[in-house]
DNA sequence: TATCAAAACGCGACCAGCACGCAACAGCGT
DNA sequence: ACGCTGTTGCGTGCTGGTCGCGTTTTGATA
């Protein structure tokens, strides 16, 4: 499931793009890096290696990589945006209390959005923006008796 | 269901607040305005009657009627935040294509908010952030052959 | 391998949306 | 009416991101 480097050049190169150091270096960074990178994040690891990469290239690099469906974006909260490879996109759960990310398993979409298709005619796309929530150990924080506080 | 505006000032008063001529306009914009209002438009409304109204102060009114339960944000999508009282709080759906903005029936995240509580004790509060996807006509149009375009 | 048009780059300016510090003002309990 | 303190208007600043410009680099072609 999850693409070499070399692959996703490939598909710059079959979209008509230019392959450079800092378009191969934001690739690299996104197959090996950590999972939820935001453009700075990325931007740090392309300058590890390549100093003189400018902000603006990267956000550039990540529309065009968007652009030709190589990469998707999404929104995680209040923040800056985060990428991914398309190949792993997934729907994510964010806790509002303590920010937690939990990748949703997709079949978890699947009831909503047949509901949706049935009664609304309205096809989900649910990667784009997280669903808030509280997770699981905020929830028994917050119910539990407040032994700890008074 | 839908409070009026002296039932809301009285909730701003039980919250120790101080009840002021910008503060008030900015609920009576809420409850007679637009259903999906921005704090600009917002700001928009209460300059109609008050006309040196600063946005910071809509801003920090907003982010007060918030605190105290009164209101609720929403993102719609990549603009500025919706507002909505908290009575009349609800999902949203919004078509990627065309913007279109759905007030999704609330027993649509229900089977959603089931699976994520049971499987894995996530709490869903599905309306800070929309749901995006596909509207019923944009579908339509995305599905049909490409008659009008050749 | 040299040439060259177009694509991509680095850079700085700029933008939207919003937060903040401060001094003046105004709500409201007395 | 007085005075405490919450609120306002104003300016400034911040984050996350976009844009225009002149220069550099890519990669198809000779």
């Amino acid at each position: 499931m999850s693409s070499t480097v070399e692959e996703l050049v490939a598909q710059l190169r079959d979209g008509g793009s230019r392959v450079t150091t800092a378009r191969r270096l934001v690739l690299t960074a996104l197959v090996k890096g950590a999972h939820h990178p935001t453009a700075e994040e990325l931007l740090v690891a392309v300058r590890a290696l390549a100093p003189d990469v400018h902000p603006s290239t990267v956000y550039r690099n990540l529309e065009e990589l968007e652009r030709l469906g190589v990469v998707v974006h999404t929104h995680l909260g209040h923040g800056p945006a985060t990428y991914h490879l398309t190949t792993e996109a997934h729907g994510h759960l964010v806790c509002e209390v303590c920010g937690a990310t939990i990748e949703a398993p997709d079949d978890l979409f699947e009831a909503m959005a047949q509901g949706a298709k049935r009664r609304l005619g309205f096809e989900l796309r649910p990667y784009h923006f997280a669903v808030l929530g509280v997770c699981a150990e905020c929830a028994a924080i917050a119910a539990a008796p407040e032994t700890s506080v008074g």
